[in-house]
DNA sequence: GATTGGCACTCGAGTCGGGGGAGTGCCAGA
DNA sequence: TCTGGCACTCCCCCGACTCGAGTGCCAATC
């Protein structure tokens, strides 16, 4: 009962503060909120609130605001999710669905999310290594260079430019083309250096410098280390917050510029909703923003994730709302594909 | 002779202001330029060139800051091109070598070019009008769904899925796709509409309708209207001005996430380098910001832009001159391909 | 024992009022 | 045409001060 309403307290705190982003004074919670006691009891609860690390004061004689650890309570013991409307339902599906290629895709899905939370949005391209190969070709360009382009069932294109150690005729091209396709048609990307070393060791070894060339670039380029790739968008948001961050907003900006840092941040997310907050985050220079991110895919296999970067006293409920939804429509498009 | 010296004194001035960020006085002025008068004279001439609308005061017995025309004048009048240093050509080849596709060049080009000039870097993918066909893949997806990708010249590849009005067999979609291969290799995007409608009349009256989908989405796609795409990088380096714009920089961000105002401040670029100072940027929220681009393309045809967005007091020689180094070798990365 | 009203205290934010100094404009003289 | 000198203007910085929101603590009350 009493802890009840030590932690009705806590909740009231990180409304208000995520609301008005000013430090919360008891007196001003007691008018904004139905408690049913005084500001001298709240003005008691706050003390052992502060002790036990959940909130704090800026300086002596001011209100006080959250923790970091205050937001992990809040969110785990206290947020429920705040549902969207149906028109915002509505429009997530109405814009993701005008989308005309992946690029697009991901485009579009950035964007709306950074509408929607009014926050930098991240969206990942699905993985490669979790794709599977659609289609395979190659183009003779030259006597001795070859374009060869990869499809995945998921919408990937990849593409590389090959210098050959060796000429090749327009029949040796079409003739590796087919069988490339033959044995890697409907394969996972991740197990087709296992599947494409046959292949080099069967050529004939006239031509084998050549297919050896061309099956190591595939190898290369679906290899996970280069396959990632993730776009942001509303970065403008973060202005907003100009002053929200201790600093300034400069760190965070150039991490989120840093392919590797986006990676590091999405790339443990599985398929469940993860929130980290401030110092919970693993990159430095974000420890003063949250993270709010899940995965999407087809069916139950996660093949990418795709999230929102704030400040730490963001609209949990909302953004994690807004977060799902997203995730939910891509894996449905993935799915339709 | 005389007015040799004020235009000597206009452009210490718009480099004392570049550098320091502070307005600057007479004494200051003769101090670190040998202008070989005393400081009264210089008042004198800060007076006309006052009047005249090159320099302005913030307030009454502040120093001077350079007006937009003052840069205008600078830039058109004073300013030699500022020769990269070989290591810097050097860094700027090895790094744009390296990559691996034209998305792997785009992204490579505006990091560095972000790097180079600390500022927003812009480049904008070749034009696909401009571009030519290098191949055309019809992969069947199921019964009546095709995946349709379009290779250009300039290594942009276009992917669409497309839904056909009736099915087709294996063979069917082998045979189109061979005819359409026969059709547009090679062919300018520009003038595709007119080389496959003759495709469409040729076909079976029982496939027509499959084909003209088919043909219709290729055109689509190949529109100069949805064919666009700029990427950019640097936000960051926005920041380090929080306050040299007027306002804030809310606008300007947000300004710079809209493709449509990317397109209209790099669509006009020609092969020539493009400065626009302040109030002579088209787009309004950015009348506070300087722009300089360029074009770059294949022998001398200019397929799309490649520039940097800053604050007006920008170090234009410096900033002219890496825009210009990377949009060199982004044309011989063209050139190459 | 929990809650409450009262009260003294703290400290940040805002205001006001001078110096100090950089810079200007102007003028008379070279 | 240039220069040195001089009076003047204002911004910026600093310290003193007030105001008020908010706290912690305590004795009284339920």
């Amino acid at each position: 009962m009493l802890e009840d309403r030590r932690l009705a307290v806590l909740r009231a705190i990180v409304e208000d503060y995520v609301s008005t982003r000013e430090p919360v004074g008891s007196k001003a919670l007691v008018e904004r909120h139905a408690l049913g006691v005084s500001s001298a009891t709240i003005r008691n609860d706050m003390a052992v609130l502060e002790e036990e690390g959940f909130i704090a004061q800026p300086h002596t004689s001011a209100g006080r605001i959250p923790t970091d650890l205050g937001y992990r309570a809040f969110v785990d013991r206290l947020s429920g999710v705040k549902p969207l409307s149906s028109a915002e339902r509505r429009a997530i599906s109405d814009f993701l669905a005008g989308a005309v290629d992946l690029d697009d895709v991901m485009a579009r899905s950035v964007r709306l999310l950074a509408q929607l939370t009014r926050q930098v949005a991240l969206v990942q391209y699905p993985s490669l290594v979790q794709s599977a190969v659609l289609h395979i070709e190659l183009v003779r360009l030259s006597e001795s260079r070859v374009l060869l382009v990869l499809i995945a069932d998921t919408g990937r294109v990849e593409q590389r430019t090959i210098d050959l150690p060796m000429p090749m005729s327009e029949d040796d091209v079409a003739s590796l083309r087919a069988r490339l396709v033959a044995m890697a048609l409907g394969q996972r990307c991740a197990g087709l250096a296992d599947h494409l070393t046959p292949l080099v060791d069967a050529a004939e070894p006239d031509e084998r410098p050549a297919v050896a060339a061309i099956v190591a670039t595939l190898i290369e380029a679906t290899a996970d280390t280069v396959e990632q790739r993730i776009v942001l968008g509303g970065t403008a948001n973060l202005a907003r917050y100009r002053d929200a961050f201790a600093i300034s907003l400069e760190p965070v900006l150039e991490a989120l510029e840093e392919q590797v840092v986006l990676l590091r941040l999405l790339g443990e997310v599985s398929g469940d909703m993860t929130v980290r907050i401030g110092h919970e985050n693993p990159v430095e220079d974000l420890q003063g923003t949250s993270l709010v991110a899940t995965g999407y895919g087809r069916g139950d296999s996660v093949v990418a994730g795709v999230g929102v970067v704030g400040p730490t006293h963001m609209d949990y409920p909302g953004t994690i709302a807004s977060v799902r939804a997203v995730a939910q429509y891509l894996s449905r498009i993935l799915d339709d594909n």
